[in-house]
DNA sequence: GACCAGGTGTCCG
DNA sequence: CGGACACCTGGT
């Protein structure tokens, strides 16, 4: 990765990084286009812009700000090209997804946020994800940036202050009252977000299926997002069209053990962006 | 206006 | 334990 910054904002620039293709892959419900081409990009209680420019990333954060924070975000440090190398040759159709989506990186994201994000996405479309998100990081969430409209995500407390009936009005249906009860799950320190990291992968995927609302599509997520064990395989119904399709029911995850969540994502996006045409 | 959307809890056999 | 079934609401 390469790095300057000019008059404040730091820049990078990076193989398997595409801002287009990570805003649209699904791991993520705050990073939105704007009018301008850039895109505004929420994270807990961060934000920023970024934009692609001679395929540079321009950031609109200073150098401090991206090596305490963002560096990490977008992952930078790791090398996605060798997921790529490492496809099994013969996999023609797993080659052809890694081609279409290979700028996508597994974002590091807040696992709180991502459990209510996911708890959020069942039986959503993506641009109604996204609302309910805004909906919910505007009602409870502490104001960024009042004149950009920007909202943190709200923490367990912050959230602990609606009611179900103030979540209901949220257009969360039926899961308002999985948000309601796995936030008073948080808040009494029932869930501990900061212990469970030094779970291993099985252990923390028990303790997510025991959160009320969630199941194995939403805990896969978490672990994959939330607390980036890449070798998490969420299984939704695009994922599971592929694997009947292409997998004879199942997808290789041994082949690929500690990264199938990022072929994961290759085939998410791939399968997704050639269905819209 | 159907039909479906990155599912899950519950209730049956 | 595996398989239907209902569930809130908004988008194509």
């Amino acid at each position: 990765m390469n790095k300057k910054e000019e008059n404040g904002k730091v820049s990078f620039r990076t193989d398997c990084f595409d801002l287009a293709q990570i805003a649209d892959s699904g791991q993520c419900f705050r990073m939105t286009r704007q009018n301008d081409g850039s895109f505004l990009i929420v994270a807990a209680d961060r934000w920023t812009t970024a934009r692609e420019q001679d395929g540079w990333i321009q950031l609109g954060c200073t150098d401090s700000e991206f090596e305490s924070f963002w560096r990490h975000y977008f992952d930078l440090d790791t090398d996605y090209a060798s997921y790529g190398r490492n496809i099994d040759p013969s996999d023609e159709y797993l080659q052809a997804a890694f081609k279409a989506g290979s700028g996508i990186r597994i974002l590091n994201q807040d696992p709180w946020e991502m459990l209510i994000t996911f708890i959020i996405s069942q039986r959503k479309n993506i641009p109604a994800i996204r609302q309910a998100v805004e909906a919910l990081s505007k009602r409870c969430g502490v104001c960024l940036c009042a004149e950009m409209g920007i909202y943190a995500f709200p923490t367990p407390k912050e959230l602990s202050a609606l009611s179900l009936e103030d979540l209901g009005g949220l257009s969360l249906g039926y899961r308002a009252k999985y948000i309601y009860e796995t936030t008073r799950q948080a808040v009494s320190g029932e869930i501990d977000f900061n212990a469970w990291k030094n779970l291993g992968d099985d252990e923390l995927m028990q303790r997510l299926l025991a959160c009320y609302g969630v199941g194995k599509k939403v805990a896969n997520c978490v672990l994959l997002f939330g607390y980036h064990r890449t070798g998490a395989f969420p299984v939704d119904v695009w994922i599971d069209r592929i694997q009947r399709e292409h997998y004879n029911g199942s997808f290789p995850v041994k082949k690929y053990a500690g990264y199938a969540g990022a072929l994961q994502q290759y085939m998410f996006y791939s399968e997704r962006t050639n269905r819209k045409v």
